[in-house]
This record gives C-alpha cells, structure tokens and sequence, in this order.
DNA sequence: ACAAATGATACTATTAATGTATCATTATAG
DNA sequence: CTATAATGATACATTAATAGTATCATTTGT
C-alpha cells in the first residue's frame, strides 16, 4: 500500500522546487527539466494546485507559478486531500449482519485510533519543514 | 486511502467466526450464511489462508475449515502481508534527477518514520485480541 | 503577429482491487 | 456404489483508482 500517490509525491517535489526559487516565476518546462516528471500529467497537477489556491499562476509568455502561500502553510496532509480525497484508513466495509460483531467493531476501533495516531504524526509535515526552512 | 482490503478484512472476520467456533469444522456455505459475502471470493481467500498455513481444510462431504495455528498466532499484519504484501508505505518513486534532492530524501525519511510507528501499533493486532480472548 | 505560457476539459491506458466460473478431487451418508 | 456436498486449482471478468495524453482556447510579452 502507499500513503502518498504520484501526484502528491510530483506536487510536493514541485512546491519544493518553487519555494526555494521564489521571487521567481517558474514555468511548467523549467519544472519538468528539474523533476524528470511527465509534462501533461504535471500540468494538470499544477493546475490542481492553482486552483485549490496553493499556487499563483500568470498566463502569457514568461509566465508561470509562484507559491500563493508561505511553505510553511502548505502542509502534507492538505495535498493528500486535494490528489487523493480525505485521509480515512477505516471505512465501514461491514454488512449489517457483521456490523454489530465483535470482532469487526473492535477492529475498526483500533484503525481509527491508528488514524488518529498518523494523521497526528503527519500534520506537522509542511513543505518548509521538508526543506529545512524552519525547524 | 485504505489501510486493509477487502479481502484482509473479509479474512479476519472468518478466521473470528472460525475461532470463536473451535472444535467444529466450518463450512464456507456457514461462513457466507453468517459475514453475508460473495461466496466464491470467500473460497479463494480461505483457500490462500490454507496454503498460508492458517488455516487447515477438510475436503469431501461436512469437510470445511479450522484454525491451523492458535488466534494469539493470527497477527492483522501477517494476513495483510498475505493478500496485500508487503506493508511499506514509501516506496522510491523518484528519478535520479530528483533522488538525491533534500525534498524527496526529507520525505522519505519522514515517511519510513511513520511506517515504523504503524508497524509498531498494529502489530500487537492479532484475531484473538480482536475477540478478547486475551488482554 | 508570433511564440510561449496557462486554462479547461475530455480522452486513454495501466494497474490493482474485487469478484466469477469451471472443472477436478475428495469424503461421507444413505 | 452413487449422489451430494464439500475443498483444490486456476483462469477469467469486472470495476475502480491511478497515471498519463491530447486538444483547443486564452493570455501576454516581444
């Protein structure tokens, strides 16, 4: 299993890259030399990101992205929500007749608290944190 | 994201009915009357459960299941391993462009830590914790 | 006007998850 | 001894999520 699909792992990489840039404006193309991604696919990922209000673009030549908020405010687990939906480890997979089981309630008791736990451990993952720009 | 499939889940609901019913032989038809699943996918996951060596079958006419190894045997993360593999949350997405950037090797510490902690929490998971017949 | 950029959006391909189907083998009850 | 009810082995099918492509429109600087 993974925690963070490709998306969120290219857009992570991106953000890095543009924050340590910043007072740039950083193109699609300048991206995709410096990552190695899949031009297209990084685009739309941009664009994502764009309009969920994590980057500022500017259409035309010369144009580009820049960050629309400080790296220490985009936190790991906001990009998991945009590229993969809410974090949710357990979902009710049950049946009415199991439901009401012992086994599966306890099981599922001990996920979410596992959730807790790592929806904990993660939210403190920010790209300046990734990049040594704070702590 | 999903923690377990639905086959790991499907699996320690029947090794609990299994359990909770020792000295009796249980029959796939009993199993699917009881956790209301598919029947044919419930074959296939006692048949790799058998093979795994958790499970023992008795072929032939009142033939069926029984636990081949003990519930406090029975980890969540064993069975995980067997229908999902092997549980690593970071697996090295990266091109050599980007590998040996602080961003992605920062990630991908931060990562590997919080596939320990998982590990270290679920693995006290077993069937028989999850039915209390133990702690 | 041209070139180089993003915006919007629909489409395609691949992979993993989920589930079905079929035929063979075995064992027991009657 | 045969019908039946079970598992063994295995191949196939379906669905959903992931990953990626393609195209046309719009904007902007030179």
């Amino acid at each position: 299993m993974k925690l963070i699909t490709r998306d969120t792992d290219y857009s992570i990489r991106a953000l890095g890259y543009i924050a340590r840039n910043k007072n740039r404006i950083i193109s699609i193309t300048e991206l995709v030399k410096e990552l190695d991604t899949p031009r297209p696919f990084l685009r739309k990922i941009l664009q994502l990101l764009t309009t969920s209000g994590v980057l500022k673009s500017y259409k035309g030549k010369n144009g580009g992205f820049e960050l629309a908020i400080k790296p220490e405010k985009i936190r790991l687990l906001d990009l998991m929500e945009i590229f993969q939906g809410k974090f949710v480890l357990s979902e009710c997979l049950f049946k009415k007749k199991i439901c009401p089981d012992q086994v599966s309630c306890k099981l599922r008791a001990q996920l979410c608290s596992l959730e807790e736990l790592v929806e904990n451990k993660i939210k403190d993952i920010t790209v300046a944190s990734l990049l040594n720009l704070d702590n």
